[in-house]
DNA sequence: CTCGTAGTACGGTGAATCTCGTACAAGTGG
DNA sequence: CCACTTGTACGAGATTCACCGTACTACGAG
């Protein structure tokens, strides 16, 4: 009962250092992901607050999860989302929190967060 | 008279992190900068072998100098680019030599290079 | 069963991007 | 001056992308 839909992901080998860089070159993706860096479990889809609708919400999630940043799962209505830090660790070492970190470092520059 | 012609770079605290993701997200683009990286001197455009036209490596270029990833100076009639790896690595400490290790390893993995 | 919430699917629009070919500019060497 | 090398400018075509609204599905609560 744990899940009737299923999500397409990458496998880990499948995951491209292009198509991640790609991913998080997008200013509204960068921002799900620095959110979900700092939680500490799964977020719901609607945790966020977007300055996009609904569909480009599903939309860049969906762009996150085909490159292999984050995966979903279903839980009732909601959709969690969680960042695969093990999968991208692996592949591509320090790549994800060199990224955040410059991320974390511009947004303190800019007066921004 | 070491230059006539001046080209438009971005000060270092214009270069935005999504920015040089962007640029870097293409492979194309990619294969410039670890190869840029791995040349001691500045290089002409004209030492890159790549599988596009000339007018179309003008545009990465463009794109790479523009997003602040590289720097270029004419010299006769060839234009020399380098990484500009000092302010790189004062505004996103560890970014650029991430990627590149990412890059590596996957080149690597996936037996190119 | 009905209602509300969470998210998807679809179709469409406008902008950006990658690509090319052709024509041109700038410098070097004969 | 002329030829050659290097790279640019200028369209132009094809693709991708971010974004939206509307209609729909899936699930949980009452």
């Amino acid at each position: 009962m744990t899940n009737a839909r299923a999500l397409a992901h990458p496998a880990r080998e499948e995951i491209r250092v292009e198509g991640v860089l790609h991913a998080l070159s997008d200013p509204i993706r960068l921002r799900i992901v620095r959110q979900l860096a700092g939680a500490a479990d799964e977020l719901a889809c609607s945790r966020f607050e977007l300055p996009v609708s609904k569909s480009t919400t599903t939309h860049h999630f969906r762009v996150l999860r085909e490159s292999g940043v984050i995966q979903q799962i279903y839980r009732g209505t909601a959709k969690l989302s969680g960042l695969r830090t093990e999968d991208l660790d692996t592949l591509f070492p320090g790549l994800l929190s060199s990224v955040l970190g410059a991320a974390d470092l511009q947004a303190k520059r800019l007066g921004e967060d």
